[in-house]
DNA sequence: CTGTTAGCGCCTTCAT
DNA sequence: ATGAAGGCGCTAACAG
């Protein structure tokens, strides 16, 4: 492998010269120039990441933190942000936080010591303290899908609240008033603000929040039909179930078919987050769309904004969510 | 950020006594292990990747390029790659491919640039001809889902064709005679040989292939929709489809629902590569397993094993497909 | 505009 | 078992 210093010779110049032109960061003759980028050919010269990371005290890679990494929804989140990244030259270094709170610090550690110039991490387990701290370090640090007081800055998330509210607002305006709610893990924070959104939309409509028509899932498919089963159970009608996510939502249908229900016409359901299936799922689910990829793509761009200086546009923090309706809240009859 | 000087100084020891404590690959008496640890406690003491690497010519990192990452498919197999490949120390560098052959090759330009210690390749449109020179480069390199003769001890593939066989066969076995294939796109080897077992299947059972009766996808959801379609435009009866993926599976089925036809009983539909969602359509799809999440596995522990001479284990590289039977099919009536 | 010269932090013979 | 010393390939002042 050609180093630096082959290029110098075979181009007589010297060293400096040669990096100047690969960075591109100081004038050079045209001529110089020239004879150092044939030499390079030539060479088939490609410069040593590790010494130039240790040179420059840069590595031009950024790690990402995601709770997991299979699933339907961080894919096209990497996705749009691979993208932004390797257009600038950026490598993308990635890790799996697995959804405790030990794998997720362990996770930030082991990208931290890779010398990362940055981190966007999606991280559910771990305390706003812990962030908070972790942003006072070296590291410039991004969030997606969490806002922490104090810190707003560096936080990339979606109204969950919003998109709550227009969840069941949707199903109100459809006429349903007895709904149940098929929740996630009450110990995340846009759990609750889903929530928030789901008894604001009840209150306007005039309604009460009724907490026996309420199951705390798991965001998992299987979490969905057991939920609805156990609703089913209680003997309590219901004409309508909102659901925190598209997954416990599928789960949720499979459930009431499977006791003989037809959805919509004997049952709405909704989901939240519009990941890809829904819509090849019969009925089509109606549901909130989660702009994951834009929330991505957003902290991409946040970090080559502010640790590469590249891109100058504007940055927003907050994404707001929109209603997709589809084949699966039917008006009350 | 303490270097390793800082640790010698305050240890009392030599750099080089700290690097052997370090790297754990010398003889260092008990006692200034000892005194070496606790300095490097006190001192926060983290390693410098770009030093460690340059020294060494090791990045400890591990590129790996699929051709995109999002959809139901890749999330699965990179979650193990990372997972088996962190627990060694080691990091990911992603990349995506795209799906055409230049961005292909940019991708693997783009990680071998980074200096990865080895790489784990995904990708479809780039030719053999290109792998096998890849292969004779120094960077070792693993292909998940490809088999190319000349290099079959770097592949880790599905055996497509009894993939393609077990699923016509099932089809067979359940008394249709008419069957619709709908193809994913014949330029890929994997497609051509889901065909071929397809075929296999047919003559074994004494049946023609219908050429009229095939319809070449793309692996889209909305590309089954179309085919099916097409097909029933046809006229020609037939009583179920076989498709080369879960995706066109479900597009065909939601377009023979459009048609008022019943699945399975008026048509039965089979897929191919049970990703995540198609459990929860209805009806829920009987298809294939590709076992994507173990070859991902595979290849990590090949290069766990060949790279950092890390894991013992004998090393497959053809993995069997087998029949998931769910609710799509019925037994012609 | 170009060359010289220190390091960057660590690994690795080679001695001792 | 430990220490000394020479790079690994490149960047970034600092001169000129």
């Amino acid at each position: 492998m050609a180093t630096i210093y082959d290029v110098s010779v075979m181009a007589g110049v010297s060293l400096a010269t040669v990096s100047r032109v690969v960075n591109n960061n100081a004038k050079v003759s045209e001529k110089t120039r020239r004879k150092v980028l044939e030499a390079m050919e030539k060479l088939d010269y490609r410069p040593n990441a590790s010494a130039r990371s240790l040179a420059s005290n840069r590595s031009d890679s950024v790690g990402v933190l995601v709770s997991q990494l299979d699933g339907p929804y961080y894919g096209t989140m990497m996705a749009e942000i691979e993208n932004a990244l390797r257009e600038a030259g950026k490598h993308v270094i990635i890790a799996a936080g697995g959804g405790n709170e030990a794998r997720e610090r362990e996770g930030v550690e082991f990208l931290l010591n890779r010398g990362c110039d940055a981190l966007i991490l999606d991280v559910e387990s771990v305390t706003d303290q812990y962030l908070v701290e972790l942003c006072q370090g070296s590291t410039p640090i991004v969030l997606i899908n969490r806002y922490v007081t104090g810190i707003a800055d560096r936080c990339i998330y979606l109204d969950n609240e919003l998109g709550g509210y227009l969840s069941t607002r949707y199903v109100l305006e459809h006429g349903h008033r007895e709904i149940a709610y098929i929740s996630g893990p009450l110990y995340k924070l846009d759990v609750r603000q889903r929530i928030e959104g789901h008894k604001k939309a009840l209150k306007e409509a005039g309604l009460p929040f009724d907490p026996t028509l309420f199951f705390e899932g798991d965001f998992h498919e299987e979490s969905g039909r057991i939920g609805m089963n156990q609703l089913l159970d209680l003997g309590r009608p219901f004409t309508a179930v909102v659901c925190a996510n598209d997954g416990m939502a599928s789960g949720a249908i499979a459930g009431a078919m499977a006791r003989q229900l037809r959805v919509p016409d004997d049952l709405s359901v909704m989901g939240y987050d519009n990941v890809r299936f829904p819509q090849y799922t019969t009925p089509k689910l109606s549901t909130i769309s989660n702009p994951i990829h834009q929330m991505g793509k957003m902290a991409a761009r946040w970090v080559l904004k502010h640790v590469y200086q590249k891109e100058q546009v504007e940055l927003a923090g907050e994404f707001v969510p929109e209603l997709i309706a589809r084949d699966s809240v039917a008006t009350r009859s």
